[in-house]
DNA sequence: ACTTAGCACTCGTGGGGTGAGACTGCCAAC
DNA sequence: GTTGGCAGTCTCACCCCACGAGTGCTAAGT
């Protein structure tokens, strides 16, 4: 904010410039160039003045001597906090994500995982998708059922009908009658709770009852971790637009990327900690505290489904990217999501 | 089979010597290292005799004029056929594949995930796993539960505690009682039948009995197309692993295999085709029907879970690979795998 | 008939040199 | 504060050439 001050109108138009040219075409722009394209009522020598000022105060970069200004992660910065204007999605691309989620069957996964299929064709950049947290969605119905004597299977359904499935085993045969008047007892306990105040419930029980309690440390095991592994894996799609990237021509660079991605656990981290106030929410290059994504940006944003259930879509691509137009796509494909959700849902 | 007496003793001991060390070292292997490192009773002039035979009949090519040989499509599968020794996996991988199964939930997607990770870890390759084919897996438990008036939550238990669960509106509202009978009897007369049974079935109940029928009919399309995404969707690790061979500096080359992998529908047709009857299925370049495979081979297998519940595993990689390892290293994961989702059903 | 030594030949690779092109920074003039 | 001019600098693409590796062929040996 305070940075705004900083520069005056007409370097902020350089910078913007700069900024447009160079993620559309991807080399270094010149005083030359931006007299020519963008600035016809001043001369080059003028340009290369305020060039080399917005290198001194960090904005801009020069590879070397004799090559043009790229932005640096501070110039990328100050143009998404003040100088990028709002685009909105073309109907191309508009229709893409309709058609999209037209034929997805209402499930969770399908869903997200059509969302990054879109979002990754759409902003042709890697796409990041997180499954809701649920650890506060609140219980709707429980169901016991029986598969064998010394084995149950329970069924969670939260709100915004989102399912658990666990089998648990027992530790003496129980009938489905039992079973079922559990089932009854628990549904009036618990509907409404949250994974969080079943925990706390757990502790008043004490220790009696011990199959119950046995079943329901699992149930809020279960809600907790949703589906174990989903919890730390985070949907991704399109790997293969990083590589027509220039910027990840060298090998290692990208090794170092896709494992990351294929790991996981850093990324959902990352996506985890995105704000739900904020729009969307953009970190860029060095911003990022991971080696691996020092020269890349990260655009975020959060979907929502029914009741306070939210989760992080977003994508990862180089720092040289359009910020507008994959702000305004992300938007979109965001949006379209929580519709489905919501759909789902009801 | 046939092409089995075709190469003479020495012939046979050149081409296996030229693969085994191609494999390892990746660069073109001339007559005076094979004289050297493998036929010290030999001349060099005499193996070139050899070598231009094989190359003459197809099992080695040549780069350009003053390369060495590396073998063809043609040579790698003799080898597989004919040459390849059996190998067993060292101490370090079996740990490896134990310690990855040690912890994993009892969650079929889980284990299958599980599968992937630590195959791509010990193979160095892209790893694939299909879930299993449901089509003609017996039911062992239907469950209904109402959620709302009009909404109920179908859940059905597959033979090795495969769950499936579906949310079906009904036309009109429908009590818990209501349900729990139609339940009880679903689970009477369905008990222990295929998918395909049950669509038989529906063809000779007619057109009465419409609830009943509407949730009979979601039943069936659930189990068919497991998971709808599942069955197109391959799980996979490892692509990281494809950045550090040589053979896939060419980008272009990488990028459609790495937009086919992302794809998922045609290497689920190849996985899917993989026979159970025989052991390792080895498919090696320009076999592939697949235009973006043909530099690869496929080393696939299947693991099984309880009845007849099969899926497919295995690696895509360069068509140079050492396919003995891989193939030893390959089982021990489809044996673990097996085991795994063996205890998971029980 | 098979094997081997010798030799001329071919071809890809890598290093060094070079010229073109691009852009800058600075200075002096406006 | 702006502009034209100019020398300086740096990268990149290109070419050339020597080097090394490996071959195929021939003729001699076993």
């Amino acid at each position: 904010m305070i940075d705004q001050g900083l520069l005056d109108q007409r370097k902020r138009q350089i910078l913007k410039a700069v900024v447009a040219d160079y993620t559309m075409t991807g080399i270094p722009v010149g005083s030359q160039v931006l007299a020519a394209k963008y600035f016809l009522a001043l001369s080059s020598a003028t340009i290369r003045n305020e060039l080399a000022d917005l290198v001194d105060s960090g904005y801009l970069l020069q590879p070397h001597t004799s090559a043009g200004r790229i932005p640096s992660d501070r110039g990328y910065r100050y143009f998404v906090d003040f100088l990028m204007e709002p685009e909105s999605a073309g109907a191309a691309v508009r229709r893409a994500v309709r058609q999209a989620f037209e034929s997805v069957p209402h499930d969770l996964e399908a869903i997200l995982d059509r969302a990054a299929m879109v979002l990754a064709q759409v902003t042709e950049n890697v796409s990041l998708v997180t499954a809701p947290e649920t650890s506060d969605a609140r219980i709707k119905h429980i169901d016991l059922a029986s598969l064998e004597p010394q084995s149950v299977l329970v069924i969670l359904v939260l709100e915004g009908n989102l399912i658990k499935q666990q089998i648990v085993s027992l530790e003496r045969p129980t009938s489905q009658e039992d079973l079922s008047r559990m089932a009854a007892m628990l549904n009036q306990k618990l509907r409404g709770q949250t994974a969080e105040e079943l925990a706390e419930r757990l502790t008043q029980l004490g220790a009696d009852r011990g199959e119950q309690r046995r079943i329901l440390e699992q149930l809020i095991e279960s809600i907790r971790t949703y589906q174990s592994r989903r919890q730390t894996v985070v949907l991704h799609d399109g790997v293969h637009n990083l590589l027509r990237q220039p910027e990840f021509v060298a090998r290692t660079r990208l090794e170092e990327l896709l494992e990351l991605i294929e790991q996981g656990a850093q990324l959902s981290a990352i996506l985890q900690q995105v704000a739900f106030e904020k729009d969307v929410e953009i970190i860029i290059g060095r911003e990022n505290t991971e080696s691996g994504l020092q020269e890349c940006s990260l655009v975020l944003t959060t979907y929502q489904m029914a009741g306070r259930l939210r989760g992080t879509v977003g994508i990862m691509g180089p720092t040289r990217m359009r910020y507008g137009q994959v702000v305004a796509r992300l938007r979109l494909v965001s949006q379209a999501t929580s519709e489905a959700l919501m759909a789902m849902a009801s």
